[in-house]
DNA sequence: TAGATTGTTAATCGATTAACAATC
DNA sequence: TAGATTGTTAATCGATTAACAATC
């Protein structure tokens, strides 16, 4: 109890423990939908299916939430973890590639409501530029650069298929984004200072497809 | 070497390989579009990120599929981690909700190539219904519990906004699905048998946000 | 043959769980 | 106060890495 000093190992926290946050956070805030004030760490737990230790270990990675006692605060526990994940700080976002995928993440309403904005959409077919989607019009991918170099953006998300892939990332990479987010089925070799979450799809019905086998035996 | 029996554990491997093979998969389908032949676990290695002792490792708790002092042959293991993943399988799916998100997992064309089809379309949205996706007529979702008593289905793919998950996931567990593949951000509590494979978009935001506020520091 | 690389066993490392003093 | 639950330290467990005999 009582983490005295206040951990600064602002590196050296496992992976695993960045991966599990915004689980919490987002079953906090169904709790908080549901008006519930309090929760201890092992009933959160046993909602999430993970341990209670881990939750509790988790946490003091970032400071002390809870009363001993008593448990945590839903609101302020949510507050909390929101604020080490950076939700609400007004991420600059944009995107590379108008097909399904890059309207659906347009048309997901959580996360402009989580200060995630893409205040940009590029895509190389001649026929979608000048529409517009959600009030924003879509930009001939060439004059991506040109955008980077004036604005200061965040996190560049890429929803083209695999081949244009890598140029986009590189593009984004000079252009100085920090993050990137991808979507297509290409590893990205990431360059020194940015950083790069890959959503790979289809990697992961692979997996599921495994499990289901798994269980016919 | 000469694993003599063949491991029988087909339970216990750990969930991290699991993951890891969609992965080494993809990559050695890229090797063989460029004609690629040999690769040993030491270039594969440094084309993935992980070390080449983590490759052999993961590979060996399913066979034998190099040779030493040659490598692996590209094609073969390919086929092999295929065979494993069950891909080529001609895997039974179907998809609720036509938005965004699921049009552009009908089009995605690797799925279909891989021997994963997504051969129903269910919507709520009576402006939907009857349309047309890919030869693949959308039908209301009331017709789902139908459907599933007449086909023999392995996989259920959820794309439906938050809300209506957990009781299109009911559906497919008392539907006798195998495998559940969820897109919508909620926790689903997996029945006894099912196997629930999550891809939430938003926590991988989170994730990456995260990450790109320490790059900062 | 000599060189290269596998499959596997043993050693290391890190992450998860258990336990408990502190305390609300 | 007594009961509950935290934050943290120590113990356990599992996964990754290193090393090497076998062998192509």
């Amino acid at each position: 109890m009582a983490q005295s000093k206040g951990r600064v190992k602002s590196q050296g926290i496992p992976v695993g423990v960045i991966n599990r946050l915004p689980h919490y956070y987002r079953y906090l805030s169904s709790l908080m939908a549901r008006d519930v004030e309090r929760i201890s760490s092992r009933e959160l737990a046993s909602k999430l299916g993970v341990t209670a230790s881990q939750i509790r270990q988790d946490l003091s990675y970032f400071g002390c939430f809870g009363q001993p006692g008593y448990g945590y605060r839903v609101q302020e526990l949510q507050a909390e973890i929101g604020k080490i994940l950076g939700v609400n700080e007004n991420m600059h976002m944009v995107l590379v590639g108008a097909g399904n995928l890059g309207m659906a993440l347009m048309k997901y309403p959580n996360f402009r409501r989580r200060g995630f904005y893409i205040r940009a959409i590029f895509d190389s077919d001649i026929n979608k530029i000048g529409q517009e989607v959600e009030g924003i019009e879509i930009k001939p991918v060439s004059e991506l650069e040109k955008y980077l170099s004036r604005f200061n953006v965040d996190i560049g998300i890429i929803a083209t298929p695999a081949g244009a892939a890598p140029e986009i990332a590189s593009i984004f990479m000079n252009g100085g984004v920090k993050g990137i987010w991808n979507f297509a089925p290409v590893s990205l070799n990431p360059e020194e200072g940015v950083v790069i979450e890959n959503v790979h799809i289809s990697e992961s019905l692979m997996t599921l497809s495994y499990k289901v086998k798994e269980k016919d035996k």
